[in-house]
RNA sequence: GCCCCCAUCGUCUAGUGGCCUAGGACAUAGCCCUCUCAAGGCUAAGACAGGGGUUCGAGUCCCCUUGGGGGUACCA
């Protein structure tokens, strides 16, 4: 049976970086019918766990990456949370020290700090002398009535090679020496990343080990530990970084406002902003920005299409097919696949996935999701009317794939909005309206057509103009412009017939009168 | 400093010694379509980091240099 996990820590916020590495756990597992785990990294973060932890729960299951054991759905081989199984951590020190493994030791802090400043200066490579290292209970107590704290390091051998195979990287070689005498049980008893992080996955029968390449320097150490403890080593999987937008550093949620400076990120972060200030999100940068599943999630981005734009950063099946279902990601992920290079993190493409996702999705499943956006725009009622909801929808059909994110239906917000109360885009009544001579004087002759008008829908709008066009000897961009401004305000929009159409005979002689009288 | 990893268009990538005058996608530019804006169609520009080898032949194998990243914590 495979196993995967991911374990995050809980900082408030699901990082995009942080679910691709899920991602491939999770592909991987599903493709080998084997389980995923998600347990929780939450060793010096006491406070506010929960409140940090949920959104990251919340962000797997908008993604749809469910977990068969972890947080919150807890399992048979819990807990889930190191927090709660430092007694797990200390009984494994105690086997590696009574193994001779480890050792305790009663160096302060800057006693090996100055020890390593001293080696780098020479430009050796630092190893510890073990000067402070106590080997038998009347050596622990002599140094402790010095009035020493005792930590526990790993005795690292200091000749031969620790050999261990990666999947992604392939046959990995590490001379022991390299190593440091890592600590693994603090002055307080707390116990470090490489032992909990060993210890855990043992205890969660944990097969295959696939994480950020960041660990990859941390393997030899924790090999030791395994192999001190006698338990059977997991397969590794070293996976790529997940790079910064056009650069090749570390993705990192602290570097927002440099990330800015990239012209396309900075496109998909104001096209998402927008979106919030008008539902009334507030939002700051540092929380809601392209690098954080959440800010997906409120401008309206489909999961699938995040999915996909996810698993081909450091993978790719072949030269030609990038789009896959979940079910084709299962069926043909391979760890074999993965590249080896970094990925940089580029949210033009992913906003490109959404598109192609959005405008294959059924104009009914776009209308569920556009509806609690004008909802939280306080533009129709919550729950709204079924008659809003038919409007909604016409809207969204006849908006086709200018709706791009769900929360892109606040760009006909003007369909919602009182005749009187509607904003015109002074630019556009400038060129359309108030300059061109014959403008407003056609805007009125039609205005009498279409009061008279016994049929008001795209098609018979369409006739009505065509004959009032030829009749008045003019082209149809000379009455067509000015009347896409006088009754919704813009010189862009969807098709002029059906803008009409929705906005209904009234309302559009309402706002042509309305506009003529602001000429 | 020391140890380790990585290196194909701006970006994601294909490429596992001859099929590569290097293919696809996003982005970019131009044209077409057109009531605006999208969408769509067509076209263009755009890369093997550099230097040495090995080989009949190298993007592909080896070495060096350069560049980037990680580790070297009583962080994870």
């Amino acid at each position: 049976m495979v196993r995967t996990r991911f374990a995050p820590s809980p900082t408030g916020y699901l990082h995009i970086g942080g679910v691709r590495t899920a991602l491939f756990n999770w592909l991987f597992a599903k493709k080998h019918g084997g389980q995923f785990i998600l347990r929780i990294d939450d060793t010096d973060a006491e406070r506010n766990v929960k409140e940090a932890l949920q959104p990251i729960l919340d962000g797997f299951r908008w993604l749809g990456m469910t977990w068969d054991e972890g947080a919150d759905v807890g399992g048979p081989h819990g807990p889930y949370y190191q927090s709660q199984r430092l007694d797990r951590y200390q009984a494994a020190v105690k086997t590696l020290l009574d193994k001779g493994l480890a050792y305790w030791d009663y160096a302060k802090p800057e006693e090996v700090k100055a020890e390593r400043e001293a080696a780098e200066k020479a430009k050796g490579s630092f190893l510890y002398s073990r000067k402070w290292m106590a080997e038998t209970p009347a050596q622990r107590a002599a140094l402790e009535a010095e009035g020493r704290k005792g930590v526990v390091r790993l005795k690292m051998p200091r000749e031969g090679t620790c050999r261990f195979h990666d999947h992604i990287r392939g046959d990995m070689v590490v001379e022991w020496v390299t190593e440091q005498d890592h600590v693994i049980q603090r002055t307080d008893g707390s116990c470090l990343y490489n032992l909990a992080n060993v210890v855990d996955d043992h205890d969660m029968k944990i097969t295959h080990v696939i994480r950020a390449e960041e660990h990859l320097s941390n393997t030899a150490r924790q090999i030791f530990i395994v192999d001190g403890l006698g338990i059977p080593r997991p397969e590794y999987a070293h996976l790529p970084f997940v790079a910064e937008p056009g650069s090749k550093n570390k993705l990192s949620k602290r570097k927002i406002a440099q990330y800015l400076k990239n012209p396309d990120f900075k496109k998909v972060y104001d096209h998402g902003q927008a979106i919030a200030q008008k539902i009334g999100l507030t939002t700051s940068a540092d929380t809601f920005n392209p690098v954080i599943v959440d800010f997906f999630r409120e401008v309206g981005y489909l999961p699938d299409a995040i999915l996909n734009y996810l698993v081909l950063l450091g993978w790719s099946l072949d030269d030609k097919t990038e789009e896959f279902t979940r079910e084709k990601m299962i069926e043909l992920f391979s760890l074999e696949r993965v590249n080896s290079a970094p990925a940089s993190f580029d949210p033009k493409k992913l906003f490109a996935f959404q598109e192609r996702y959005m405008q294959r999705l059924p104009v009914e499943e776009k209308t569920a999701m556009a509806l609690p956006y004008l909802e939280r725009a306080k533009l129709i009622a919550s729950p709204p009317s079924a008659e809003a909801k038919q409007t909604v929808m016409e809207i969204v059909r006849a908006a086709g794939d200018r709706i791009k994110t769900a929360g892109d239906v606040l760009d006909y917000a003007d369909f919602f909005v009182a005749d009187d109360q509607l904003a015109y885009d002074e630019a556009a009544f400038e060129k359309r309206i108030r300059k061109p001579p014959e403008a407003v004087g056609l805007l009125r002759k039609f205005a009498e057509r279409l009061s008279t008008a016994s049929a008001f829908d795209a098609a018979s709008l369409e006739k009505l103009l065509q004959d009032f066009v030829q009749a008045e000897k003019i082209e149809p961009p000379q009455i067509i412009h000015a009347l896409r401004v006088a009754t919704t305000g813009k010189a862009i929009g969807f098709g002029l017939y059906e803008s009409m159409a929705l906005l209904g005979k009234e309302r559009c002689v309402a706002r042509i009168s309305l506009a003529r009288g602001k000429a």
